[in-house]
DNA sequence: CCGCTGACTGGGA
DNA sequence: TTCCCAGCCAGCG
């Protein structure tokens, strides 16, 4: 049987299921969550992971940001607007583009 | 194989 | 501190 066809990458489902762990008003950035999955070099491939998630999805992708405490898309965008209520709804504070940070990270 | 494009980064200026 | 940029690496002609 023929088979095997991976309908996804090992690294997607590693990042999918970090992804589940970061507890609402906490971001964590992508390099971190690569890192964590254990491609310390794959902060890129973490980006494209996130933009390919079903628009229906149930994961916290809006908690992922840049290594600046900023969000990576266009300022003002659609979509940079929708990341940035997500955000704030869970009391994450801004200070102008970037993230009023305490803590970045998850778990700590 | 080549070149270009990103939801990226660290480090030098 | 902010800006700039070479390095990064998978995906797609």
């Amino acid at each position: 049987m023929t088979v095997t066809t991976t309908l996804f990458d090992p690294l997607d489902a590693i990042v999918w299921q970090l992804l589940a762990t970061i507890p609402s008003g906490r971001v964590i950035t992508y390099g971190a969550l690569a890192k964590l999955a254990g491609y310390p070099s794959h902060a890129r491939y973490v980006g494209r992971i996130l933009k390919n998630l079903p628009k229906q999805t149930t994961l916290p992708w809006h908690r992922v940001v840049n290594a600046r405490g900023e969000l990576s898309f266009a300022v003002d965008s659609q979509r940079y607007l929708r990341q940035k209520a997500l955000l704030e709804s869970e009391g994450v504070i801004f200070n102008g583009h970037k993230i009023a940070l305490r803590q970045y990270r998850w778990h700590g």
